[in-house]
DNA sequence: GGGCCCGCAGGG
DNA sequence: CCCTGCGGGCCC
């Protein structure tokens, strides 16, 4: 064989395409038009001086095709028949491109979804996955014109690589580029371990652990309101949860406040639902606010979370009553069964384990879990058809579903089956099957509408199962064609508390921020969302750091500028100077000094940024300019009292071990300032300009994937 | 990061 | 009144 499918795999990764500005990944020149091969099959530009292997005529240069379609057999499982699955998908692609009716943008789109596609099977996840994404497809040819439009905007720049639309579940990349939560996975499942678009190498906790980019999915999900309100489509108007809008802190007793949180009493409760209420905390029973406890909303810990009804207990995992039904479950990592798909997860029981003398929270489980006490009260639920509210915990750290940080209300969901199996631990676990069903759209998604009736999924552990429990009679809790929404079909039962709360007078706010918000354009809303969680301003190099915060590139230097990196923790009396540095985001604890060695500004988002605020400005003169200074500046707003809080909070969690700390006293950055170049240097990069040797360059560390 | 210790709330 | 519980701070 000559062809450079028979390349070792090490020397084809060394074979680099052009990037998405047709400059090579390798020697990072631009090549000449001459210098510059497209492949046949994909499309992609290449640069000829680079190649390890080149066309020798002109006519094999037409018909060239590059390494990575080429090896495209290798990555694929072995063909049924002689010839198989591989030679068919090539010819398939083949057939696209001679196909003169499509264009060159809908070519790209099938050959994408075709090698997508593969020919493996797809699990029902992906079914559902690659149904939606056709489904949106339709909708997207009858959204014609509108070159003006945001969602326009965003389609163009932030679209999945693979499926070439907006991404699903958006996750980033250390590299800077978006893909949905789905297609990224299917391709780290492949053992791909470097970026699709840029061929980064991806580190190996990404890829086992990707986090949404919450900012993205709320971004895209208001574009698309936006469109379907300007389009007489549904004229529903969605909450999008700011953590501006929030109280600034919560209520804690004065004795809690002596003690400390650990030994803290809960503080007050700011709704009026009864501790036995069923499904969303509506709005008349939120006399602070008055919206309601809004799907998305985050609190700091569980506390504060009670504080807000979403879940009362302060430990316990499930608020319930055994013979009346459970109003709420936390999703925090508990128990190690549990297995989160976002809409629906597999919830373990409570019990089993010793918790005698003082152990509150032994993770070892030592009898069986019975359908009692709080597993019962599930169970009741389950055959009522109850809608159970959920938060997530940012403890369960299996989940990309799980908040980075806090404790996040997700919306109610209904428990179809339960049952009883042998859990990991050896010893019987009660097992429960939630599936979403609220009015309200998941966190994680950028649907504009909340769940629909959904079919369940397949749960292989059920053939094992014991006392499998299913709801015989109607569902008390369920959606309504005719409304075309998620309701009590019955009233819900009585309750038989009281409601545990007085009228609250510690949380003050103005509703100034909202009347604001409501007079705003889509656009200008839009930039909110793209604010940096340290200058709160409209992010100007945005970066994305790898648990998906967002930050200027410029304050994420700033944060770490003239720190010491190395780590010094004492043991057993010694200081120990540990190897590796450990830096962490300034919004929540993650260590990112891996990512830090190279951050990369997230491009696609910034186009959609420059585009969105050159058409304001087009349109409003310098009025976002302007109204920003006052929103910053203004007495009582919310935003600006909860973004101190916020930066009080990093200034915590961000430190390590009191070395770095945020600049608090530095002043904040002037618009001017911000206005910088946006070449090609990372921040590591310019780091290196200043000298390996300074005490603020991070330790160059080469990972075993970094094949450069 | 793991273990220990603590207090609190709610079910029964 | 006792038991249970997918917390949280702090120390090592």
């Amino acid at each position: 064989m000559t062809s450079h499918s028979s390349l070792p795999p090490m020397a084809q990764v060394r074979q680099l395409p052009c990037d998405g500005d047709g400059v090579c990944m390798l020697c990072k020149v631009k090549p000449s038009d001459e210098d510059n091969l497209s492949c046949k099959t994909c499309a992609t530009p290449w640069h000829l001086n680079c190649l390890t292997s080149r066309p020798e005529t002109i006519a094999s240069a037409l018909q060239w095709e590059c390494p990575d379609c080429t090896s495209l057999s290798l990555d694929l499982p072995p063909a049924t028949a002689s010839g198989g699955a591989s030679d068919d998908l090539i010819a398939k692609i083949r057939e696209i491109e001679a196909d003169a009716s499509l264009t060159e943008r809908q070519k790209a789109k099938m050959r994408q979804e075709l090698m997508m596609r593969g020919n493996a099977c797809l699990d029902g996840d992906e079914k559902d996955h690659k149904r939606k994404r056709g489904k949106e497809e339709e909708m997207n040819v009858g959204r014609g014109g509108g070159s003006n439009d945001v969602l326009d905007l965003l389609d163009g720049s932030l679209n999945c690589s693979f499926c070439m639309q907006l991404p699903e579940r958006p996750v980033t990349t250390p590299c800077g580029h978006n893909f949905c939560l789905k297609c990224f996975q299917k391709w780290v499942g492949q053992g791909k371990r470097t970026c699709a678009k840029c061929r980064c190498s991806i580190p190996s906790k990404m890829a086992s652990q990707p986090r949404i980019n919450s900012t993205l999915v709320v971004a895209i999900r208001m574009a698309k309101v936006s469109k379907s309100i300007g389009s007489g489509g549904p004229s529903k108007v969605y909450h999008f949860v700011h953590n501006r809008n929030r109280p600034d802190k919560a209520y804690t007793t004065e004795r809690a406040q002596r003690s400390g949180k650990a030994n803290a009493a809960s503080g007050k409760i700011f709704v009026t639902i009864s501790p036995d209420h069923f499904g969303p905390i509506p709005a008349e029973n939120d006399p602070e606010r008055n919206q309601g406890v809004l799907v998305g909303e985050c609190w700091e810990d569980r506390l504060e979370c009670r504080q807000w009804g979403a879940h009362f207990p302060h430990v316990a995992g499930i608020a319930g009553q055994s013979n009346y039904g459970a109003q709420s479950v936390a999703l925090s990592g508990g128990y190690q069964d549990d297995e989160d798909h976002g809409e629906w997860f597999l919830y373990t029981g409570s019990g089993g384990r010793d918790l005698s003398g003082n152990r509150r929270t032994n993770k070892d489980q030592s009898f069986d879990q019975k359908f009692e006490k709080l597993n019962q009260a599930l169970q009741v639920s389950c055959l009522k058809g109850y809608p159970v509210r959920v938060v997530r915990s940012h403890k369960e750290k299996r989940s990309s579903y799980a908040p980075e940080k806090g404790v996040r209300y997700d919306g109610v969901y209904r428990i179809e089956k339960c049952w009883r199996k042998v859990g990991i631990q050896g010893f019987k676990v009660c097992r429960y099957l939630f599936v979403r069903c609220d009015n309200e759209p998941a966190p994680w998604t950028s649907d504009e509408h909340g769940d629909r009736p959904r079919p369940l999924p397949v749960i292989s552990e059920l053939k094992k199962a014991t006392e499998i429990t299913e709801r015989k009679d109607c569902p008390l809790w369920d959606f309504d064609e005719e409304e075309c929404c998620w309701k009590w079909k019955k009233p819900p039962p009585p309750s038989r508390k009281r409601v545990a709360t007085g009228k609250s007078e510690d949380i003050k706010r103005s509703r100034n921020a909202m009347r604001r918000a409501q007079n705003m354009s889509v656009r200008e809303k839009l930039l909110k969302e793209f604010s940096c969680l340290i200058c709160r301003q409209v992010m100007t190099l945005p970066i994305t750091t790898p648990c998906a915060h967002n930050f200027c590139k410029l304050c994420l230097e700033d944060a770490f500028a003239g720190k010491t990196f190395v780590r010094e923790r004492s043991r057993g009396g010694r200081m120990l100077r540990s190897q590796k540095n450990v830096m962490n985001c300034p919004s929540c604890p993650t260590d990112i000094s891996d990512f830090l060695q190279n951050p990369q500004v997230n491009r696609e988002l910034m186009e959609v940024i420059e585009s969105l605020k050159s058409k304001t400005e087009e349109e409003n003169g310098n009025c976002i300019e302007s109204s920003e200074e006052t929103d910053g500046n203004e007495d009582g707003d919310p935003s600006s009292a909860s973004a101190e809080a916020d930066i009080e909070n990093s200034e915590i969690t961000g430190v390590v071990d009191g070395v770095q700390t945020l600049n608090k006293s530095k002043p904040k950055r002037s618009r001017e300032h911000r206005k910088i170049d946006i070449g090609e240097s990372s921040l590591g990069a310019e780091r290196l300009k200043e000298g390996n040797d300074s005490p603020s360059s991070p330790l160059h560390m080469q990972s075993d994937d970094d094949f450069q």
